[in-house]
DNA sequence: TAATAAATTTAGACAAGCCTAAATTTATTA
DNA sequence: TAATAAATTTAGGCTTGTCTAAATTTATTA
């Protein structure tokens, strides 16, 4: 099996694979809080193991393999925070410090068992897929708040920002996973937000909208 | 905190501590399967942080710090081990190398939460007692099987040795937790034992029998 | 009790994963 | 396009926890 740290690199090449085709050594350096001569040396191990592409100086990508076990550890990680949030009652901004631990435990039967135990959860509490026991997950395809027009609106489906603050905010606001809202106006100063949900007016700033996730 | 490996030698420690006031290192590097020298590193170091009592060549205690450190250790290990038996549906020989993995998981909250939502069981799946969140619970003055004269009997409420080999085959006799059991004769020969449970005969050696623990 | 055996510790190394500082490569700009 | 800046890699070192081999201490036994 793999290390600790390689888990991680390869969690987070992974992530910053969604934005961009190839990685950087200093990408990494800034999401892991390390220094890119520990990533370079990284890198080189990985790429010898045949987890990932990696040219010096080119950045990297994933391969299969890489993918493959970067996603189940991102399925470990989500089906986690499911538990954690709807059986042992955190709140959603409590749990991803437990999750990036518990997604290290290696058993695959134990997390295909816990997945079956919470009836196959699609989304964990900040909305982001779950993939299958295959890997499989469908990335749906949602729109910051900032992204839309007056009169327009949705449904609550995610965060961009994952930080304990954020979600305590939105959870304030009552701007949680599921709430429909509608774009009553556009403050063209600041391009700060006035939504409607639930029948109350919230003001958000472009920050927020930023970083608020709705299918429309 | 302490790293995995500190939390382990304290744990091993601590089990060792049950049949002897005091450790050796070689008892030590059997049961966690290295050698002697990396044991005396190790020591030192736990020694340093007040975490046990050491005089070289004179074996090791815990401190009350020391024992503190593991009795959460084996609480955390004891609950998973209940999760996974009575939530995952895990049988009682597939859980140990799991909670080996998750025992180590840092969070106390997580822990108590967890023992709250399965309703503070008093002990695991192998009849071994759970400590409270305060690290307190009762050690229950079992007898083993072989220890017992014919026509006296007791409820089966732990084993002694934990392996999967010896669980599965307790498994198949039904000899599981919580069942009754009478010694009808015991076999000069070899002091094999003839067991009645629930209106059953049962051969067990006594090899079994010495590692069977019944309340009497 | 002296000699031997067993247990333990010390000394010196090694791999993983990190670091700083220096060198090299790639990108940018005058 | 030459010079500078930014990104990346290399070189050499450190810590943790392990190892082997040698030295030391304690226990055993003749």
């Amino acid at each position: 099996m793999n290390t600790l740290a390689e888990e991680n690199y390869l969690k987070s090449i992974y992530h910053l694979s969604l934005n961009s085709t190839s990685v950087s050594t200093n990408q990494l350096a800034a999401l892991l809080n390390t220094k890119a001569s520990s990533v370079t040396d990284m890198l080189k191990k990985l790429s010898e193991k045949g987890l990932i592409n990696y040219m010096p100086y080119q950045g990297v990508s994933l391969t299969a393999a890489g993918e493959k076990i970067a996603v189940i550890i991102i399925r470990k990680h989500r089906l986690w925070e499911y538990f954690l949030v709807e059986k042992l009652d955190f709140k959603w901004d409590e749990v991803h410090e437990m999750a990036e631990e518990l997604e290290h435990i290696s058993s695959n039967e134990l997390i295909d068992r816990l997945d079956k135990f919470m009836g196959y959860p699609k989304y964990d509490p900040h909305g982001d897929p779950i993939p299958d026991c295959n890997g499989l997950f469908k990335i749906h395809n949602l729109k910051a708040v900032s992204s839309i027009s007056a009169n327009e609106g949705g449904v609550i489906c995610g965060v961009r920002d994952h930080s304990p603050a954020f979600l305590q905010y939105l959870e304030k606001q009552e701007l949680t996973i599921g709430k429909a809202i509608l774009i009553k106006d556009i403050i063209e100063f600041d391009r700060s937000m006035i939504l409607l949900s639930e029948g109350k007016q919230i003001q958000i700033s472009r920050e927020v909208a930023n970083n608020l996730l709705i299918s429309v």
